[in-house]
DNA sequence: CGGCCGATTGAGGCTTATCAAGGCCGGTGG
DNA sequence: CCACCGGCCTTGATAAGCCTCAATCGGCCG
């Protein structure tokens, strides 16, 4: 992990933009406090890798600013996006017991900055503050419930459909500045076809397809949604 | 959920085969004394239903005895089997934060006798014993591995890859007598496509055909595994 | 013995992946 | 400032893989 940059500094987790994220929306001040004097802050350029499946896994992070994809890779090196991070996720949590290994890849996608807390002191916090242990058990009930529709959707669903899905996937992850604007995420259409589970030329015929339409407006690689409800109900199953 | 049929009777946990299971195993004598109180026998029959997707949830069940499919459907009907239960295994947490209902149903494949626990207990209990809360949270993340490499294998691997790798993802789940004796699970042509991601009539070529290479033997809807490196080296991505 | 349900097998057609050619940037260097 | 270059996107042709449908087979139960 990078150190932090000159000019940077690490400000007190009292102060932080994510203290009310899913897992440390209900920790005490003091329980803040003490993770603040615990975190490590680390900087990432985009297209830096985070973490890499099948390395030693060390410690969780929290997501403070930017954008992350997890995925793993086959053999061939192709790779599959199981989902995305944002401010206020958690990630590095996917971890083998037996191995403790990391089981999944993260990269940033774009300058992301995190906050890293080692397995050790984040399992000493859980035990005075339980209440951390029960939000992360909803946060993993939400990636686990999360990851059951994917699989249903990569098993039962059409290319096209796939794509329309993956299109909205982008949107709740990220979101837009507003109806019918860009999302605020860019990616390869080679990255697009890793979270629909295809390639990327059926990802570059199923746009032209729904930009003919006017279903979705596409400059280089912005999208936009123009007709939000046709592209839900493309990817309806 | 069924009633205890006449005849039988609810054991202490403290008796209980599973009690050294994934949840339950560092539970203390006091713990497992309340649960014991606390907890519901239920009887289901082979091919009888113990929580259905879009249902309110209650609780969780721990399977003492018996095999059970949680599977989603989609609107056409069409089922996609996540994973197995077995004896040990607790199921019904995937429900929603929001809606508070399952995300999966689950089906008894074979007679099979749970416990069940409301939710409103089993937190109670979690908040007196924290290492509840811990070992649920392994498991969960146990879940989400598996379901993680599913995802993965379903997004890259050909029909014949999946038909392989669903018959071991069997054997792994209930095993067999001994090397080169029957899976110790019994499924439909239909079921196994639908754990495999494919059609019925697909499952039954690639079984012909591993047959026919003398790699896995069927007498029915037996399948023993003949030649275990060889299939493996076919599900291998 | 007949009927029924599931498994098997084959034919056909559709979907999807692959391959290849061409176009559109954005960056670089003259 | 412009020309070139490389990467990514687009588009079309082709072929392979897979699903669907339909016919047949086989076992099981009444």
């Amino acid at each position: 992990m990078k150190k932090p940059v000159a000019g940077s500094h690490s400000i007190h987790c009292s102060e932080c933009s994510i203290k009310n994220c899913s897992v440390l929306r209900h920790c005490t001040d003091e329980c803040l406090d003490l993770i603040s004097n615990l975190k490590k802050v680390g900087y990432f350029i985009a297209g830096q890798r985070i973490l890499m499946e099948g390395s030693s896994a060390k410690g969780i992070y929290f997501i403070e600013k930017g954008q992350v994809k997890i995925y793993k890779s086959d053999s061939r090196g192709q790779e599959f996006i199981l989902r995305f991070a944002r401010p206020g996720d958690v990630i590095g949590f996917s971890a083998s017991d037996a191995t403790n290994e990391y089981l999944a890849s993260a990269l940033a996608i774009i300058d992301t900055t995190v906050c890293f807390l080692d397995y050790k002191s984040f399992m000493e916090l859980t035990e005075h503050f339980p209440e951390l242990a029960i939000e992360l058990l909803r946060f993993y009930r939400a990636e686990l419930s999360g990851l059951e529709q994917k699989a249903l959707k990569l098993a039962t669903m059409s290319v096209p459909q796939k794509v329309a899905d993956a299109i909205l996937t982008m949107e709740s992850a990220f979101g837009t500045e507003g109806p019918q604007k860009p999302l605020n995420l860019i990616l390869s259409r080679q990255d697009i076809a890793s979270l629909a589970g295809t390639t990327k030329e059926q990802v570059s015929k199923v746009i032209s397809d729904l930009n003919a339409q006017r279903i979705v407006e596409t400059h280089g690689k912005l999208i936009s949604i123009l007709q939000h409800e046709k592209l839900q109900n493309l990817a309806r199953i």
